[in-house]
DNA sequence: TTTCAAACATGAAATATTTAATGTTTTATG
DNA sequence: CATAAAACATTAAATATTTCATGTTTGAAA
């Protein structure tokens, strides 16, 4: 982790936001803040700390981690730049449920919460913006949780592919920058299973997996596996 | 369903509200809003419709209710009165991602969602108080679904009966409005699962169960169960 | 009160999933 | 560049879970 200066950008979150609160605002904003860079695998916010920076992240992709005692990961959801990090660490006031890791190189603006919740009161219009944010992310998590809940194995690993593909990298062909492990953790399932499951849809020319690239073949096929669970 | 004249009484929720906004603005939100009664079982909000309305729940019990494709459902968490439900449903502009459907006998007063946000854009205390309310309510679905993730069915039915216990009934021993097929749906697990799970741990003498009596007698083991998973 | 449907209950068979054992390949680091 | 650690991969055995078949009990409605 290595600090960067000068003064951030904040490109995206400035265009968006300038419809909600005065310059004066964003700069207040902006002078609390401070960019970082994380190298892939770095935690960029500990599940169980306090919540003293909202992250916005400008480029590169983190994952929402939960460990449990046993030391065991579950990934709530996956994200990319650029985007408000929030969901229940944003507004919510108790320690940190989980944690923000970055899954490739990224760069960061830490906002300070006091000073965004001082902002936010005094711009309502502002703060429904972010909550509407908060609960899109919200929204994607649980709809990962729902696939966990219904579906087997075959089901909830082409949701992630799918995912992955439409939210994440943008493209059905990716560098996945994810290990098996790392899915398996997204999918709430053993790594083993989704190796085999990669590797399987790999002969059947669903996919074509090599390392770390993947490309989706037959996507209709995919969305069945996923419909079906 | 039908409806309860005169005047609704919002009694916590005017208590709450009051540290926040205005008799004058609360009224606002009174003279829009109507109370409706829900017997067992009745859909309070259903999902893929409008979020027309925000609901206070003033007396009663409810789940939030995910039906897929397939009919099968899931119980993303269920709530006592008094609380406002919010969640994804709570200033979420899109089409209800669940339902509401009472568990047993309800109360309900459903407010104006769009007076509630004139109110709330108005008043920035009461915006930031009630995203704090919503974000605790998707923390207990979160918390929910970890457990469904990570453990495997008696940690998921113990983490259930602990919930109960502690969040909707606040006694040891009550009288669940659930059927076990409600419970597995909740825990995600097929209903003979959860009655041989009950079964056994009444043998073990860790509950006791009577129909719909629950009562649990070793509460330390309970936990050890849901610790273990 | 009778009757029917749903809920509760149990055990066995079928299926899904994890664990363990083993080996190869890739990646990071001294 | 060598080397160790992690990731990737495959299989069989062990375990967990669901499905199915069957029967009893309970509760709501005619």
């Amino acid at each position: 982790m290595t600090i960067n200066e000068p003064r951030p950008e904040f490109s995206w979150f400035r265009r968006i936001s300038s419809q909600f609160i005065s310059d004066k605002d964003f700069d207040k904003l902006e002078k609390t803040s401070v960019k970082l860079i994380f190298k892939k695998g770095e935690t960029i916010l500990k599940q169980g700390g306090l919540p003293t920076h909202v992250v916005y992240l400008e480029k590169g992709i983190v994952k929402f981690n939960y460990e449990n005692e046993s030391s065991k990961n579950l990934i709530l959801t996956i994200v990319s730049a650029p985007k408000i990090l929030g969901g229940a660490n944003l507004f919510y006031k108790d320690n940190n449920l989980f944690s923000f890791i970055a899954v490739e190189d990224c760069e960061v603006i830490l906002i300070d919460a006091k000073v965004l919740e001082e902002v936010l009161v005094e711009n309502s219009r502002f703060a429904m913006m972010m909550f509407q944010v908060a609960s899109e992310m919200f929204k994607k998590s649980v709809m990962n949780f729902i696939s966990l809940a219904h579906k087997q194995k075959e089901g909830r690993i082409a949701d992630i592919i799918l995912y992955l593909a439409a939210e994440v990298y943008n493209d059905t062909s990716f560098h996945l920058s994810l290990t098996r492990k790392e899915i398996a953790e997204f999918a709430g399932c053993s790594t083993e299973n989704v190796i085999m499951t990669l590797s399987k849809w790999q002969t059947e020319k669903i996919i074509s997996v090599d390392g770390k690239i993947v490309a989706i073949n037959d996507i209709d096929k995919l969305k069945h596996i996923s419909k079906i669970g």
